[in-house]
RNA sequence: GCGCCAGUAGCUCAGCUGGAUAGAGCAGCGGAUUUCUAAUCCGCAGGUCGGGGGUUCGAGCCCCUCCUGGCGUACCA
């Protein structure tokens, strides 16, 4: 599509005066089918010219100069309007994707450029909540999208792995094996450890103290403490991965807060060398006032270090071991100030990396009516408020199975049946963190959860299955010359402008870090797709007519190509059928 | 109090960086299947774009101001 802008640029600089570079960003496209493909504002020169806006696009349009790519150039209200002809569009889109169907999509605008996608980031020893979804799939996709960009991507997964937490869950193991020495220490085992910890510090005060003293052992290197704390993360680990592995999502590093233990003095030490740590009640704190910020708290009065430290520790890792251009963070905007004091706190250190540190946010989870009682409530897994995204996942498999089973239309699907829900389940849930911008607070409903209808991922898998069969029904290979000419209908149109499309959808995604936007790009793709597929009397694939059949065909193909990719850059799968 | 974010159809959200008659999904109503997958498609209904000012030929989008909600506001992470 971008160089039909340039072309329509060129050619308007010739008659306007006017030069390319300012015609191409004023240039856009018309808000409906019918109306071409790119169109020109005029007001600005009627302004000049002191005639009305219709009048100058009159006038331009018996100036212009006419022929491919364009079929027409015309005026249309206050606009010239360029209508793309049938052939341009079909190879633009169609043609341009069938060569290259691994990799028509790629570009490398991040050649040479590293980028660290901090994500997901869980507190470990307590199983992944439906609202670590968010960070999770959020940061996935941005690794797929910045390495279909070219870029080199290393995904760290910043684990809680160090804590308080960890104390008390030495505490709550401790007291059980009194009981029985051979306590389980899964995952499942862990999470009742810990709320069983809760529970029983309601009316003991003193197992609070114990746990910030099992960890003070742990800081101080006690072999048991130590060992526990292994055997603690080890564990969670499992549990963890296996989960990833459903999302279809996978880390370079885990570094988590534990890597950094031994890394924070010097940090500290190098933050004092610039003269920046002032002493503040007790504690030592980077100043910020100059830019309205609290202070940076670096050590607490008692000496000991703090997030602020960690996180100033890892980007100096990440810079030291990578050499980034750009670290993204992808948590949620609650630590958006946090961040800011980071950020702010490396540049003073003289470090010019640091504007390449951006803070990916994204909004609140909470759950709506009938999740829990009737009302609004944030997740805390000590009071039970938790869903576990594994339950959550288990129950959209669940409903896809049966939905499934009902529609099978062939015993190929039946048999595939697990594999198959697992997919479209899984796809449901996945799906529905990018159907909202990343800003937007999320509403967690069972409802909405598990919706397999409208603008869902099954619907999109779905298309993606009908896409599929269609290649076999036409039961053989596409010919080397396709007649794009006869793709000629106003449907067919619409379906090779939106392939055009998607190339600058993945640009927008990657320029605002927000995959949903891949997301709406292919809800828009498959609703032209279906429009034209379900009128069945004018666009039949595969009939009597060779080419005809042939060219649509490809049509489709290139379509079931962009969609294929599309789910996978979202992390979900492409069934063939279901 | 201050800072950040959000406010668009009954509900959940788009609106491509200031342009053409503000669009989807869900819910509601009415339709489409002897023929390439009805998890689909078509139609109807539904809007003072939170309120008020301003800038502009033109504002859902930019500026000011107020209102509502969420989050944050150094020794939790």
């Amino acid at each position: 599509m971008q160089e039909f802008y340039a072309e329509a640029s060129r050619r308007l600089a010739a008659i306007t005066g006017i030069s390319e570079a300012d015609i191409l960003p004023v240039l856009q496209r018309p808000p409906k089918p019918g109306m071409g493909e790119i169109g020109f504002p005029c007001f600005s020169l009627a302004k000049e010219q002191k005639i009305s806006p219709p009048q100058v696009a009159q006038e331009l349009a018996g100036k212009i100069q006419t022929g491919a790519p364009f079929a027409e150039i015309k005026q249309v209200g206050p606009y010239l309007n360029f209508f793309l002809s049938q052939t341009a569009l079909a190879e633009n889109s169609v043609g341009r994707i069938l060569p290259a169907p691994e990799n028509w999509w790629r570009s490398d605008a991040g050649k040479d450029k590293t980028v660290v996608i901090d994500y997901s980031s869980p507190n470990i020893a307590k199983p992944l909540g439906v609202h670590h979804i968010r960070s999770t799939m959020l940061g996935a996709a941005l690794c797929r999208l910045y390495a279909a960009r070219g870029w080199r991507v290393v995904a760290v997964n910043h684990l809680g792995d160090w804590g308080t937490n960890f104390g008390q869950l030495m505490v709550s193991y401790k007291r059980a094996e009194a009981d029985n020495p051979n306590v389980p220490v899964d995952i499942d085992a862990l999470l009742k450890l810990y709320v069983k910890f809760h529970a029983d510090a309601e009316h003991d005060e003193t197992l609070n103290d114990e746990a910030r003293n099992w960890f003070k052992k742990l800081e101080d290197g006690d072999s048991e403490a130590v060992r526990l704390w292994k055997v603690f993360v080890e564990e969670s680990l499992k549990g963890l991965k296996n989960l990833y592995q459903r999302l279809n999502v996978s880390f370079d590093h885990y570094t988590g807060e534990s890597f950094f233990n031994d890394k924070m003095e010097e940090t500290a030490a190098r933050i004092a060398a610039r003269n920046l740590l002032t002493k503040s009640d007790g504690a030592q704190v980077v100043d910020l006032e100059k830019y309205d910020m609290p202070p940076c708290l670096i050590k607490k009065s008692d000496g000991a270090t703090t997030y602020a430290t960690r996180d100033l520790a890892a980007a100096e890792y990440r810079q030291r071991e990578y050499g980034f251009a750009k670290c993204l963070y992808v948590v949620a905007n609650q630590q958006e100030l946090h961040f800011r004091q980071v950020f702010q706190t490396l540049e003073l250190m003289g470090y010019d990396w640091a504007s390449g540190c951006e803070h990916v946010k994204f909004g609140m989870l909470s759950f709506g009516k009938g999740v829990f009682g009737d009302g609004n409530v944030t997740g805390s897994t000590r009071k039970g408020n938790v869903i576990f995204l594994e339950d959550v996942l288990d129950r959209a498999v669940a409903q896809a199975k049966e939905i499934i089973s009902e529609n099978a239309r062939d015993d190929e699907i039946k048999r595939d049946l697990d594999a198959l829900a697992e997919q479209v389940g899984v796809g449901a849930i996945v799906f529905s963190e990018f159907l909202q911008r990343r800003m937007k607070d999320v509403t967690f409903t069972w409802e909405k959860a598990l919706n397999l209808h409208g603008d869902s991922g099954p619907y999109l898998q779905y298309t993606h299955a009908r896409l599929s069969s269609l290649k076999g029904r036409f039961g053989r290979e596409l010919p080397q010359e396709i007649n794009y000419a006869r793709l000629a209908s106003e449907s067919e149109r619409a379906v090779m402008l939106a392939l055009s499309g998607f190339s600058g959808a993945l640009d927008r995604a990657l320029a605002e870090n927000e995959p949903s936007i891949v997301a709406e790009y292919l809800l828009e793709l498959c609703s032209v797709f279906n429009r034209m597929f379900t009128d069945k009397e004018n666009h039949r694939i595969v009939s009597e007519d060779e080419e005809l059949s042939a060219a649509r065909v490809a049509l489709v193909e290139a379509v079931r190509l962009t969609l294929a990719e599309g789910l996978r850059l979202l992390g979900l799968e492409a069934p063939v059928k279901m």
